[in-house]
DNA sequence: AGCACATCTGCATACGTGTGCAAGTAAATT
DNA sequence: AATTTACTTGCACACGTATGCAGATGTGCT
């Protein structure tokens, strides 16, 4: 009922037993069933609570979770920043969150900061310079989890889309929608997410005895994939369908080709993305893309986080979680397959 | 150059002083210059960082701003997360999120947790079950903005755009374009800013000597307002124009009337939003809407935060900012405005 | 020179919790 | 009955910093 600070102290007075005592009650140590009553009631009576910055000074772990990302543009990540935050709540867990650093010296900065606040666990999203900071920090021996994201050789934790498949299964999808001039504006060539997206793609595509007309980097930017377009639609070979590395740089890719080029999509070009996130169903761009199935892949990662932070010795692991393409109307569905 | 826990008194030894000339130097204290030379040299050299927590500890109060925010569809609301969260980072402080409850029981938890966390202010956005939470903060002592929302009787300060100006903007705007069946999709009625849009609006139609010929609470929801569309074009006098209390809904809006009911925006019906989000300039909706000044919002939010942590006797501020009209395709151009 | 005054410094303690250690108790074993 | 074993519990200390207090040092004044 009391207000302002009561501490374990107060409540080892009134439960009649050691501060001892509560702590272990609250840190979950064994206790006599006694005991643990007389505490949990006089804990209850006061409106006692444990203070998780004094317990982060003496466990030298907080209950907080980094969150390092670099932009917000792409509506893929306020949404996985929303979910995340909401299943790390539920264990008690919060997300402090770090802007990403362009340069050298910024990552400098944000390393220290997150090992100064002795965070229990990081996850990194759409984070460029991430080889640096991820291996830095797992040196430090803090758990850390690429979300969307993987890293060949070191041994991270990495939770994605089955991004390979996923660009297979695009290949295949447009082959059977009868086009023969493909293009790819590519996710940018510095992730894993936009290369194996490409490489599942392509290697599909040669499986087809068929080759792209065209593979441009999008840097998953916007303006860069709006060039892109403009350079693939005025070259020697125009595409008819192009597969763009995620939804936020189709969206470009369609306005670039319906309002400043004057083409029907899908009827002149068929135009496919990748997340499926909740703009894609719009009716705007009604855009067939392949789904990033993002609760699931939250789970994976709050699982694989929280796992590592009990377990320090826990192997790193590499998840991927397959996704189903969303047929819509931004590209030629193929006879037989349903929508 | 070590790494691994130096803490104060490592510096005071090196420096041939005590831990707590140490604390002075760096919590600024006054020392002397000699001092301040040898404790920086030594620290320097020993790699040395305050424990932040162990100082929230001390003081009571953290580096920590808790930012309470209860969804992140709406794009404006990720983009000031990502300026709030820079600019504070500037200023040495961090964003812990905590995802706003719907229901009392979890405002409570959200309540408690943010004292725990002995935060030094809070910063609410988008918040439904705003009252009760921003009161019980406040009279806990901790400093709270609210940003992009008001609240008409309470002492808490408040960072917003100049709603009821620019609803009167909106309403100058649309009559000068000769439509004569004017419609609202209003924000949120529990929210001071849908409520100011609206009162501005329509108040200035009343000087116009117009009435609008349909106003529904879109809640700020796609669903609902899309569905509120349709309500207004199959009524009685279906609207040649809709001001719409947001982006958000206004995209919905376009849609319903684009894709379902087959009419052409803005030969058909004219609509303009509020916030200018990124998305409202692409091309597939390119809609005339007011531009809320995010950048400024989020410098005098933080401006207003910390001047209040600073000195807590600092009483509420009330900020409103203007914003200009962004004239786009969505909405008739009345002859003689620039776009 | 003597005194008032300002400035700096170190000592000790506090913040609120977790945890090793030893003492204590009750139960189980020989 | 004596001894081992398994649990509890309280004591004391640690985590890394800030800060009141008293002593020390230096400056300016009459």
């Amino acid at each position: 009922m009391a207000e302002g600070k009561v501490t374990s102290l107060h409540v080892a007075r009134r439960a009649g037993v050691s501060q001892s005592a509560v702590s272990r009650v609250f840190s979950g140590a064994s206790a006599s069933e006694q005991t643990v009553r007389k505490v949990r009631k006089a804990a209850e009576h006061l409106g006692y609570r444990p203070n998780p910055l004094a317990r982060a000074m003496i466990t030298g772990k907080s209950k907080i979770i980094g969150l390092v990302v670099a932009y917000l543009d792409n509506q893929f990540y306020p949404l996985a920043l929303e979910h995340l935050s909401n299943a790390l709540q539920e264990q008690g867990y919060h997300v402090l969150v770090f802007m990403a650093p362009n340069d050298e010296a910024a990552v400098e900065k944000v390393v220290h900061d997150l090992m100064d606040y002795q965070v229990a666990g990081i996850i990194t999203a759409s984070v460029g310079m991430t080889n640096d900071l991820t291996q830095r920090c797992t040196d430090a021996g803090i758990p850390v989890v690429m979300f969307n994201r993987g890293q060949d050789g070191s041994g991270i934790s990495s939770v994605t889309s089955a991004n390979v498949a996923g660009g297979a299964q695009i290949a295949d999808f447009l082959v059977a929608g009868g086009h023969t001039r493909i293009a790819h504006i590519a996710g940018w060539e510095g992730s894993s997410t936009g290369r194996d997206r490409q490489r599942g793609f392509t290697d599909r595509l040669a499986h087809h005895a068929m080759e792209s007309v065209a593979i441009i980097d999008g840097h998953f930017d916007r303006e860069i994939a709006a060039q892109a377009t403009r350079d693939i639609m005025a070259g020697p070979q125009p595409a008819d369908a192009i597969f763009v590395g995620n939804d936020h740089m189709a969206f470009a890719v369609m306005d670039t080709l319906r309002s400043e080029l004057g083409l029907s999509v899908p009827d002149d070009v068929s135009v496919v993305g990748y997340d499926d996130v909740p703009l894609a169903a719009w009716a705007a761009y009604d855009l067939t893309t392949l789904r990033q199935p993002l609760v699931r892949m939250v789970e994976a990662t709050v699982d694989t986080l929280l796992a590592k932070i009990t377990d320090a010795a826990r192997p790193a692991q590499k998840i991927e979680i397959e996704g189903p393409l969303i047929l819509r109307g931004s590209a030629k569905i193929p006879e037989g397959w349903t929508a």
